[in-house]
DNA sequence: TATTTTTATGAATATTGCGTGAAAAAAGGA
DNA sequence: TCCTTTTTTCACGCAATATTCATAAAAATA
Protein backbone atom coordinates (compact mmCIF):
# COMPACT_ATOMS: atom_id res chain seq x y z
CA UNK A 1 0.00 0.00 0.00
CA UNK A 2 1.46 3.18 -1.52
CA UNK A 3 0.39 6.29 1.05
CA UNK A 4 1.18 9.95 -0.44
CA UNK A 5 2.21 12.89 2.27
CA UNK A 6 1.24 16.27 0.43
CA UNK A 7 2.91 19.17 2.77
CA UNK A 8 4.97 22.10 2.56
CA UNK A 9 6.36 21.28 6.23
CA UNK A 10 9.23 19.27 5.79
CA UNK A 11 9.59 18.16 9.43
CA UNK A 12 5.52 16.57 9.43
CA UNK A 13 6.25 14.91 5.71
CA UNK A 14 9.25 13.20 8.14
CA UNK A 15 7.03 12.32 11.18
CA UNK A 16 4.19 10.59 8.99
CA UNK A 17 6.38 8.78 7.10
CA UNK A 18 8.48 7.56 9.77
CA UNK A 19 4.93 5.88 11.38
CA UNK A 20 3.64 4.90 8.32
CA UNK A 21 7.15 2.92 7.69
CA UNK A 22 6.91 1.71 10.69
CA UNK A 23 3.74 -0.13 9.80
CA UNK A 24 5.23 -1.49 6.68
CA UNK A 25 3.42 1.35 4.02
CA UNK A 26 5.30 2.35 1.07
CA UNK A 27 5.50 6.11 1.58
CA UNK A 28 5.73 9.09 -1.35
CA UNK A 29 6.09 12.82 -0.77
CA UNK A 30 5.26 15.64 -2.41
CA UNK A 31 5.87 19.33 -0.96
CA UNK A 32 3.40 21.07 -3.25
CA UNK A 33 0.15 20.66 -4.84
CA UNK A 34 2.20 20.22 -8.51
CA UNK A 35 4.48 17.62 -7.57
CA UNK A 36 1.32 15.98 -5.94
CA UNK A 37 -0.69 16.35 -9.21
CA UNK A 38 2.88 14.62 -10.75
CA UNK A 39 3.37 11.82 -8.75
CA UNK A 40 -0.35 10.36 -8.67
CA UNK A 41 -0.37 10.74 -12.41
CA UNK A 42 2.61 8.43 -12.68
CA UNK A 43 2.90 6.20 -9.90
CA UNK A 44 0.08 4.04 -7.92
CA UNK A 45 -0.61 5.94 -4.85
CA UNK A 46 -3.93 4.30 -2.54
CA UNK A 47 -4.12 7.28 -0.23
CA UNK A 48 -3.16 10.66 -0.44
CA UNK A 49 -2.99 12.75 2.90
CA UNK A 50 -3.53 16.27 1.96
CA UNK A 51 -2.76 19.33 3.66
CA UNK A 52 -5.36 21.89 2.57
CA UNK A 53 -3.15 25.65 3.37
CA UNK A 54 -0.07 24.95 0.87
CA UNK A 55 1.79 27.74 -0.90
CA UNK A 56 1.13 28.04 -4.77
CA UNK A 57 -1.31 25.39 -4.70
CA UNK A 58 -3.82 24.84 -1.85
CA UNK A 59 -5.16 21.62 -0.99
CA UNK A 60 -8.83 21.82 -2.64
CA UNK A 61 -7.37 22.90 -5.81
CA UNK A 62 -5.06 19.68 -6.09
CA UNK A 63 -7.94 17.46 -5.10
CA UNK A 64 -9.98 18.98 -7.69
CA UNK A 65 -7.27 18.47 -10.42
CA UNK A 66 -6.24 15.25 -9.43
CA UNK A 67 -10.01 13.74 -8.86
CA UNK A 68 -10.75 14.85 -12.47
CA UNK A 69 -9.54 11.53 -13.49
CA UNK A 70 -8.40 9.54 -10.33
CA UNK A 71 -10.57 8.80 -7.78
CA UNK A 72 -7.92 8.23 -4.80
CA UNK A 73 -8.54 8.41 -1.31
CA UNK A 74 -7.63 11.12 0.34
CA UNK A 75 -7.36 12.41 4.29
CA UNK A 76 -6.71 15.84 4.36
CA UNK A 77 -5.11 17.54 7.24
CA UNK A 78 -5.26 21.29 8.51
CA UNK A 79 -4.26 23.84 11.26
CA UNK A 80 -7.90 25.18 12.51
CA UNK A 81 -10.72 23.45 12.81
CA UNK A 82 -13.24 25.63 11.54
CA UNK A 83 -12.14 24.60 7.83
CA UNK A 84 -13.56 21.55 8.74
CA UNK A 85 -17.03 23.01 7.39
CA UNK A 86 -15.69 24.63 4.58
CA UNK A 87 -14.20 20.99 3.57
CA UNK A 88 -18.06 19.75 4.31
CA UNK A 89 -19.07 22.12 1.55
CA UNK A 90 -16.59 21.41 -1.04
CA UNK A 91 -17.89 18.61 -2.77
CA UNK A 92 -14.94 16.75 -3.94
CA UNK A 93 -15.77 13.28 -1.26
CA UNK A 94 -12.90 13.37 1.13
CA UNK A 95 -12.54 10.73 3.32
CA UNK A 96 -11.50 11.80 6.62
CA UNK A 97 -10.28 14.74 7.99
CA UNK A 98 -7.36 16.12 10.86
CA UNK A 99 -6.82 19.19 12.63
CA UNK A 100 -3.10 19.89 13.61
CA UNK A 101 -1.85 19.70 15.61
CA UNK A 102 -2.83 15.61 15.26
CA UNK A 103 -2.04 12.76 17.02
CA UNK A 104 0.16 10.25 14.95
CA UNK A 105 -1.49 7.88 16.21
CA UNK A 106 -4.95 9.21 15.43
CA UNK A 107 -3.56 9.23 11.50
CA UNK A 108 -2.59 5.80 11.53
CA UNK A 109 -5.91 4.82 13.03
CA UNK A 110 -7.68 6.97 9.78
CA UNK A 111 -4.96 5.69 7.39
CA UNK A 112 -6.32 1.73 8.29
CA UNK A 113 -9.55 2.97 8.38
CA UNK A 114 -9.78 4.80 4.96
CA UNK A 115 -7.81 1.82 3.00
CA UNK A 116 -9.86 -0.85 5.02
CA UNK A 117 -13.22 0.88 3.55
CA UNK A 118 -11.65 1.06 0.30
CA UNK A 119 -10.53 -2.47 0.18
CA UNK A 120 -13.12 -3.58 -2.32
CA UNK A 121 -12.23 -1.25 -4.55
CA UNK A 122 -10.40 -3.48 -7.41
CA UNK A 123 -9.39 -0.52 -10.14
CA UNK A 124 -5.45 -0.44 -10.91
CA UNK A 125 -4.76 2.97 -12.49
CA UNK A 126 -1.42 4.73 -12.96
CA UNK A 127 -1.69 7.90 -15.81
CA UNK A 128 -3.81 6.66 -18.20
CA UNK A 129 -3.52 2.99 -17.22
CA UNK A 130 -6.49 1.62 -15.83
CA UNK A 131 -7.12 -2.33 -15.24
CA UNK A 132 -10.02 -3.18 -13.68
CA UNK A 133 -10.27 -6.55 -12.54
CA UNK A 134 -14.03 -7.14 -12.16
CA UNK A 135 -14.88 -5.90 -15.25
CA UNK A 136 -12.08 -8.32 -17.08
CA UNK A 137 -11.72 -4.70 -18.69
CA UNK A 138 -8.34 -2.76 -19.70
CA UNK A 139 -8.46 0.62 -20.77
CA UNK A 140 -5.71 2.93 -22.10
CA UNK A 141 -5.80 6.46 -22.80
CA UNK A 142 -10.14 5.75 -22.37
CA UNK A 143 -10.00 3.18 -25.10
CA UNK A 144 -10.35 -0.66 -24.79
CA UNK A 145 -7.55 -2.61 -25.05
CA UNK A 146 -8.37 -5.93 -25.80
CA UNK A 147 -6.28 -8.98 -24.16
CA UNK A 148 -7.04 -12.77 -24.39
CA UNK A 149 -7.54 -14.23 -21.67
CA UNK A 150 -4.09 -15.57 -21.23
CA UNK A 151 -2.46 -12.32 -21.96
CA UNK A 152 -5.24 -11.26 -18.87
CA UNK A 153 -4.41 -13.53 -16.65
CA UNK A 154 -0.85 -12.86 -16.92
CA UNK A 155 -0.70 -8.99 -16.58
CA UNK A 156 -3.14 -9.49 -13.35
CA UNK A 157 -0.39 -11.97 -11.82
CA UNK A 158 2.63 -9.23 -12.81
CA UNK A 159 0.49 -6.63 -11.44
CA UNK A 160 -0.07 -8.12 -8.13
CA UNK A 161 3.64 -8.82 -7.60
CA UNK A 162 4.96 -5.40 -9.05
CA UNK A 163 8.70 -4.74 -8.43
CA UNK A 164 8.83 -8.66 -7.93
CA UNK A 165 11.17 -10.41 -10.62
CA UNK A 166 9.27 -13.71 -11.53
CA UNK A 167 10.70 -16.62 -13.11
CA UNK A 168 9.58 -18.16 -16.25
CA UNK A 169 8.89 -21.61 -14.00
CA UNK A 170 6.77 -18.93 -11.62
CA UNK A 171 4.81 -17.67 -13.87
CA UNK A 172 3.81 -21.53 -15.80
CA UNK A 173 3.07 -22.63 -12.48
CA UNK A 174 0.73 -19.49 -11.35
CA UNK A 175 -0.44 -18.46 -14.63
CA UNK A 176 -0.66 -21.92 -16.46
CA UNK A 177 -1.03 -24.43 -13.32
CA UNK A 178 0.61 -26.82 -12.25
CA UNK A 179 -0.66 -29.52 -14.37
CA UNK A 180 0.84 -27.50 -17.39
CA UNK A 181 4.08 -29.35 -19.24
CA UNK A 182 5.11 -27.44 -22.47
CA UNK A 183 7.53 -25.52 -23.20
CA UNK A 184 9.14 -22.55 -21.23
CA UNK A 185 9.65 -20.27 -24.47
CA UNK A 186 5.68 -20.38 -24.36
CA UNK A 187 5.78 -17.41 -21.87
CA UNK A 188 8.17 -15.06 -23.96
CA UNK A 189 5.20 -15.06 -27.08
CA UNK A 190 2.80 -14.36 -24.58
CA UNK A 191 4.88 -11.69 -23.14
CA UNK A 192 5.55 -10.22 -26.64
CA UNK A 193 1.96 -9.67 -27.76
CA UNK A 194 1.45 -8.39 -24.27
CA UNK A 195 3.69 -5.92 -24.37
CA UNK A 196 1.82 -4.56 -28.00
CA UNK A 197 -1.33 -4.58 -26.37
CA UNK A 198 0.10 -2.47 -23.80
CA UNK A 199 1.64 -0.13 -26.47
CA UNK A 200 3.39 3.24 -25.11
CA UNK A 201 3.39 1.04 -21.58
CA UNK A 202 5.58 -1.98 -23.02
CA UNK A 203 8.36 -1.22 -21.23
CA UNK A 204 6.54 -2.11 -17.87
CA UNK A 205 7.04 -5.61 -18.38
CA UNK A 206 11.09 -5.39 -17.71
CA UNK A 207 13.09 -8.22 -18.94
CA UNK A 208 15.23 -9.77 -16.21
CA UNK A 209 17.92 -11.09 -17.64
CA UNK A 210 18.76 -14.89 -17.16
CA UNK A 211 15.84 -14.37 -14.12
CA UNK A 212 12.74 -13.71 -15.97
CA UNK A 213 10.38 -10.81 -16.55
CA UNK A 214 8.98 -8.17 -13.89
CA UNK A 215 6.76 -5.49 -13.60
CA UNK A 216 7.36 -2.24 -13.03
CA UNK A 217 4.50 0.66 -13.32
CA UNK A 218 7.34 4.07 -12.50
CA UNK A 219 9.24 3.09 -15.18
CA UNK A 220 9.67 6.20 -17.83
CA UNK A 221 7.11 6.02 -20.77
CA UNK A 222 8.09 6.29 -23.90
CA UNK A 223 5.65 7.84 -26.51
CA UNK B 1 -35.04 7.17 -3.53
CA UNK B 2 -36.06 10.10 -1.35
CA UNK B 3 -33.82 10.15 2.04
CA UNK B 4 -35.22 12.53 4.85
CA UNK B 5 -32.40 13.87 6.89
CA UNK B 6 -33.33 15.34 10.39
CA UNK B 7 -30.98 17.22 12.06
CA UNK B 8 -31.11 20.52 13.92
CA UNK B 9 -28.01 22.15 12.75
CA UNK B 10 -28.92 23.95 9.40
CA UNK B 11 -25.63 23.44 8.25
CA UNK B 12 -25.22 19.49 8.64
CA UNK B 13 -28.72 19.36 6.89
CA UNK B 14 -26.99 21.83 3.74
CA UNK B 15 -23.98 19.72 3.44
CA UNK B 16 -25.58 16.43 3.70
CA UNK B 17 -28.44 17.50 1.15
CA UNK B 18 -25.77 18.80 -1.69
CA UNK B 19 -24.16 15.77 -1.76
CA UNK B 20 -27.26 13.82 -1.47
CA UNK B 21 -28.81 15.46 -4.28
CA UNK B 22 -25.47 15.57 -6.34
CA UNK B 23 -26.49 11.38 -6.56
CA UNK B 24 -29.89 12.14 -7.83
CA UNK B 25 -31.84 11.25 -4.39
CA UNK B 26 -34.28 13.84 -3.51
CA UNK B 27 -33.71 15.13 -0.25
CA UNK B 28 -36.24 15.98 2.80
CA UNK B 29 -35.60 17.96 5.41
CA UNK B 30 -36.56 18.17 9.02
CA UNK B 31 -34.95 19.90 11.84
CA UNK B 32 -36.62 18.39 15.01
CA UNK B 33 -38.55 15.07 15.79
CA UNK B 34 -41.77 16.34 15.32
CA UNK B 35 -41.45 17.44 12.10
CA UNK B 36 -39.61 14.17 11.18
CA UNK B 37 -42.87 12.26 12.47
CA UNK B 38 -45.31 14.77 10.10
CA UNK B 39 -43.22 13.62 7.36
CA UNK B 40 -43.29 10.49 7.26
CA UNK B 41 -46.34 10.59 8.02
CA UNK B 42 -47.31 12.35 4.88
CA UNK B 43 -44.52 11.54 2.34
CA UNK B 44 -43.20 8.53 0.89
CA UNK B 45 -39.38 8.18 2.33
CA UNK B 46 -37.22 5.26 1.75
CA UNK B 47 -34.24 6.88 4.02
CA UNK B 48 -34.44 8.47 7.06
CA UNK B 49 -31.16 10.15 7.95
CA UNK B 50 -31.37 10.47 12.26
CA UNK B 51 -29.35 13.06 14.50
CA UNK B 52 -29.57 11.61 18.16
CA UNK B 53 -29.33 14.75 19.68
CA UNK B 54 -31.88 17.33 19.31
CA UNK B 55 -33.65 19.77 20.93
CA UNK B 56 -37.42 18.31 22.09
CA UNK B 57 -37.28 15.55 21.05
CA UNK B 58 -34.46 13.33 20.39
CA UNK B 59 -33.17 10.65 18.11
CA UNK B 60 -34.36 7.87 20.15
CA UNK B 61 -37.90 8.62 21.08
CA UNK B 62 -38.83 10.08 17.52
CA UNK B 63 -36.93 6.72 15.94
CA UNK B 64 -39.57 4.65 18.12
CA UNK B 65 -42.65 6.89 17.26
CA UNK B 66 -42.43 6.26 13.80
CA UNK B 67 -41.32 2.81 14.07
CA UNK B 68 -44.56 2.38 15.23
CA UNK B 69 -45.89 2.09 11.80
CA UNK B 70 -43.46 2.49 9.50
CA UNK B 71 -40.16 0.69 8.98
CA UNK B 72 -38.13 2.88 7.04
CA UNK B 73 -34.43 2.10 7.09
CA UNK B 74 -32.32 4.53 9.51
CA UNK B 75 -29.06 6.01 9.58
CA UNK B 76 -28.11 7.36 13.26
CA UNK B 77 -25.67 10.81 13.82
CA UNK B 78 -24.06 11.42 16.93
CA UNK B 79 -21.37 13.71 18.05
CA UNK B 80 -20.03 11.10 20.76
CA UNK B 81 -18.67 7.74 19.94
CA UNK B 82 -19.94 6.34 23.48
CA UNK B 83 -23.62 6.75 22.33
CA UNK B 84 -23.10 3.74 19.95
CA UNK B 85 -23.14 1.29 22.83
CA UNK B 86 -26.39 2.74 24.37
CA UNK B 87 -27.54 2.88 20.63
CA UNK B 88 -27.07 -0.66 20.77
CA UNK B 89 -29.13 -0.91 23.63
CA UNK B 90 -32.19 0.68 22.35
CA UNK B 91 -33.59 -2.42 20.20
CA UNK B 92 -35.07 -0.35 17.19
CA UNK B 93 -33.67 -2.14 14.41
CA UNK B 94 -31.08 0.68 13.14
CA UNK B 95 -29.46 0.37 9.96
CA UNK B 96 -26.13 2.43 10.28
CA UNK B 97 -24.19 4.73 12.34
CA UNK B 98 -22.01 7.50 12.18
CA UNK B 99 -20.34 9.77 14.58
CA UNK B 100 -19.95 13.14 13.86
CA UNK B 101 -17.77 14.82 11.94
CA UNK B 102 -18.17 11.97 9.59
CA UNK B 103 -16.92 12.18 6.12
CA UNK B 104 -19.42 13.16 3.52
CA UNK B 105 -18.08 10.32 1.36
CA UNK B 106 -18.44 7.96 4.04
CA UNK B 107 -22.41 8.60 4.56
CA UNK B 108 -22.55 8.02 1.01
CA UNK B 109 -21.48 5.02 0.93
CA UNK B 110 -23.65 3.94 3.40
CA UNK B 111 -26.57 5.52 2.92
CA UNK B 112 -25.74 3.37 -1.23
CA UNK B 113 -25.53 0.39 0.91
CA UNK B 114 -28.41 0.64 2.93
CA UNK B 115 -30.85 1.25 0.22
CA UNK B 116 -29.19 -1.52 -1.57
CA UNK B 117 -30.19 -3.89 1.08
CA UNK B 118 -33.67 -2.34 1.33
CA UNK B 119 -34.33 -2.03 -2.13
CA UNK B 120 -37.82 -3.26 -3.07
CA UNK B 121 -39.16 -1.65 -6.23
CA UNK B 122 -36.62 -1.23 -8.64
CA UNK B 123 -36.36 0.47 -12.30
CA UNK B 124 -33.69 0.68 -15.19
CA UNK B 125 -33.95 2.43 -17.61
CA UNK B 126 -31.57 3.38 -20.19
CA UNK B 127 -32.66 5.77 -23.20
CA UNK B 128 -35.84 3.46 -24.47
CA UNK B 129 -34.97 0.44 -22.97
CA UNK B 130 -36.87 0.32 -19.34
CA UNK B 131 -36.66 -3.07 -17.28
CA UNK B 132 -39.23 -2.83 -13.72
CA UNK B 133 -37.42 -5.86 -11.88
CA UNK B 134 -41.22 -5.96 -9.80
CA UNK B 135 -43.61 -5.90 -12.79
CA UNK B 136 -41.19 -8.71 -14.87
CA UNK B 137 -41.83 -5.80 -17.41
CA UNK B 138 -39.79 -5.32 -20.16
CA UNK B 139 -39.78 -2.09 -22.72
CA UNK B 140 -37.93 -1.35 -25.48
CA UNK B 141 -39.04 1.72 -28.00
CA UNK B 142 -41.82 1.73 -25.67
CA UNK B 143 -43.04 -1.32 -26.61
CA UNK B 144 -43.38 -4.43 -24.37
CA UNK B 145 -40.83 -7.15 -24.89
CA UNK B 146 -41.93 -11.31 -23.56
CA UNK B 147 -39.08 -12.84 -21.80
CA UNK B 148 -39.69 -16.11 -20.20
CA UNK B 149 -39.18 -16.11 -16.46
CA UNK B 150 -35.11 -17.71 -17.12
CA UNK B 151 -34.72 -14.91 -19.26
CA UNK B 152 -35.77 -12.07 -16.95
CA UNK B 153 -33.75 -13.52 -13.98
CA UNK B 154 -30.40 -13.82 -16.17
CA UNK B 155 -30.96 -10.30 -16.96
CA UNK B 156 -31.87 -8.99 -13.94
CA UNK B 157 -28.93 -10.66 -12.45
CA UNK B 158 -26.62 -8.82 -15.13
CA UNK B 159 -27.68 -5.74 -14.38
CA UNK B 160 -27.51 -6.06 -10.50
CA UNK B 161 -23.99 -6.94 -11.85
CA UNK B 162 -23.74 -4.30 -14.51
CA UNK B 163 -19.61 -4.16 -15.17
CA UNK B 164 -18.82 -7.20 -13.75
CA UNK B 165 -17.80 -10.13 -15.53
CA UNK B 166 -19.57 -13.32 -14.63
CA UNK B 167 -18.33 -17.20 -15.35
CA UNK B 168 -20.92 -19.57 -16.50
CA UNK B 169 -20.24 -21.18 -12.68
CA UNK B 170 -21.28 -17.98 -11.01
CA UNK B 171 -24.44 -17.54 -13.63
CA UNK B 172 -25.18 -21.41 -12.77
CA UNK B 173 -25.38 -20.88 -9.09
CA UNK B 174 -26.87 -17.12 -8.65
CA UNK B 175 -29.37 -17.76 -11.21
CA UNK B 176 -30.31 -21.30 -11.64
CA UNK B 177 -29.42 -22.52 -8.00
CA UNK B 178 -26.73 -24.32 -6.20
CA UNK B 179 -28.88 -27.19 -6.82
CA UNK B 180 -28.71 -27.24 -10.51
CA UNK B 181 -26.12 -29.91 -11.81
CA UNK B 182 -26.62 -29.27 -15.67
CA UNK B 183 -24.26 -28.33 -18.49
CA UNK B 184 -22.48 -24.58 -18.49
CA UNK B 185 -23.81 -24.68 -22.09
CA UNK B 186 -27.09 -24.32 -20.94
CA UNK B 187 -26.29 -20.65 -20.70
CA UNK B 188 -25.12 -19.87 -23.69
CA UNK B 189 -28.37 -21.46 -25.09
CA UNK B 190 -30.28 -18.71 -23.00
CA UNK B 191 -27.88 -15.31 -23.73
CA UNK B 192 -28.59 -16.35 -27.36
CA UNK B 193 -32.38 -16.25 -26.66
CA UNK B 194 -31.82 -12.81 -24.79
CA UNK B 195 -29.62 -11.38 -26.99
CA UNK B 196 -32.82 -12.14 -29.91
CA UNK B 197 -34.90 -10.27 -27.31
CA UNK B 198 -32.77 -7.40 -26.33
CA UNK B 199 -33.09 -6.49 -30.13
CA UNK B 200 -30.60 -3.69 -30.80
CA UNK B 201 -29.63 -4.04 -27.24
CA UNK B 202 -28.31 -7.07 -27.60
CA UNK B 203 -24.56 -5.89 -27.84
CA UNK B 204 -25.44 -4.86 -23.93
CA UNK B 205 -24.48 -8.76 -23.02
CA UNK B 206 -20.50 -8.92 -23.61
CA UNK B 207 -18.79 -12.09 -24.21
CA UNK B 208 -15.69 -12.35 -21.99
CA UNK B 209 -13.54 -14.84 -24.05
CA UNK B 210 -12.58 -17.66 -21.46
CA UNK B 211 -14.25 -16.15 -18.85
CA UNK B 212 -17.87 -15.64 -19.26
CA UNK B 213 -20.07 -12.73 -19.96
CA UNK B 214 -20.76 -9.21 -18.66
CA UNK B 215 -23.27 -7.07 -18.45
CA UNK B 216 -22.43 -3.20 -20.12
CA UNK B 217 -25.24 -0.94 -21.06
CA UNK B 218 -24.11 2.02 -23.47
CA UNK B 219 -23.59 4.57 -20.91
CA UNK B 220 -20.98 6.29 -19.97
CA UNK B 221 -18.37 4.73 -17.51
CA UNK B 222 -16.20 6.97 -15.63
CA UNK B 223 -12.71 5.37 -14.96
C1' DT C 1 36.37 -8.43 -31.86
C1' DA C 2 34.36 -13.25 -31.98
C1' DT C 3 31.73 -16.42 -29.23
C1' DT C 4 28.24 -17.84 -26.32
C1' DT C 5 24.05 -17.26 -24.07
C1' DT C 6 19.62 -15.49 -23.70
C1' DT C 7 15.59 -13.13 -25.43
C1' DA C 8 12.49 -11.33 -29.25
C1' DT C 9 9.90 -12.17 -33.27
C1' DG C 10 7.19 -14.17 -37.03
C1' DA C 11 4.94 -17.85 -38.91
C1' DA C 12 3.03 -22.41 -38.91
C1' DT C 13 0.21 -25.54 -36.45
C1' DA C 14 -2.70 -27.23 -32.70
C1' DT C 15 -6.20 -26.35 -29.56
C1' DT C 16 -9.94 -24.19 -27.35
C1' DG C 17 -14.21 -21.81 -26.82
C1' DC C 18 -18.31 -19.64 -28.64
C1' DG C 19 -22.62 -19.10 -31.50
C1' DT C 20 -25.95 -21.49 -33.57
C1' DG C 21 -29.76 -24.56 -34.83
C1' DA C 22 -32.18 -28.54 -34.01
C1' DA C 23 -34.13 -31.77 -31.20
C1' DA C 24 -35.17 -33.91 -26.80
C1' DA C 25 -36.96 -33.22 -22.21
C1' DA C 26 -39.58 -30.89 -18.88
C1' DA C 27 -43.05 -27.78 -17.28
C1' DG C 28 -47.49 -25.34 -17.67
C1' DG C 29 -52.24 -24.52 -19.18
C1' DA C 30 -56.76 -25.62 -20.92
C1' DT D 1 -55.31 -35.73 -21.00
C1' DC D 2 -53.11 -33.15 -25.18
C1' DC D 3 -50.94 -29.19 -26.77
C1' DT D 4 -47.98 -25.29 -26.08
C1' DT D 5 -44.24 -23.07 -24.10
C1' DT D 6 -39.98 -23.21 -21.95
C1' DT D 7 -35.74 -25.36 -20.67
C1' DT D 8 -31.92 -28.20 -21.56
C1' DT D 9 -28.68 -30.93 -24.16
C1' DC D 10 -25.60 -31.51 -27.84
C1' DA D 11 -22.77 -31.44 -31.92
C1' DC D 12 -20.94 -28.89 -35.83
C1' DG D 13 -18.42 -25.12 -37.86
C1' DC D 14 -15.96 -21.16 -37.39
C1' DA D 15 -13.05 -17.93 -35.37
C1' DA D 16 -10.00 -16.74 -31.64
C1' DT D 17 -6.31 -18.20 -29.01
C1' DA D 18 -2.36 -21.06 -27.46
C1' DT D 19 1.70 -23.40 -28.46
C1' DT D 20 5.71 -24.72 -30.82
C1' DC D 21 9.63 -23.85 -33.40
C1' DA D 22 13.06 -21.77 -36.43
C1' DT D 23 15.50 -17.79 -36.85
C1' DA D 24 16.86 -13.03 -35.84
C1' DA D 25 18.40 -9.83 -32.55
C1' DA D 26 20.46 -8.47 -28.40
C1' DA D 27 23.29 -8.83 -24.41
C1' DA D 28 27.03 -10.80 -21.80
C1' DT D 29 31.68 -12.85 -21.74
C1' DA D 30 36.27 -13.35 -22.83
Amino acid sequence: MTVLVVDDEELIRDVIREYLENEKYEVLEASDGEEAIQITSKKKVDLMILDIMMPKKDGYTTLKEIRKDKNIPVIMLSARKEEYDKLLGFDLGIDDYLTKPFSPRELLARVKAVLRRNREIEIYQVGDFCLDFKGHLLKIEGKEVKLTPKEYELLIYFIQNEHIALSREQLLNQVWGYDFYGDDRTIDTHIKMLRNNLGKYRDWIVTVRGMGYKFESDEKVSS
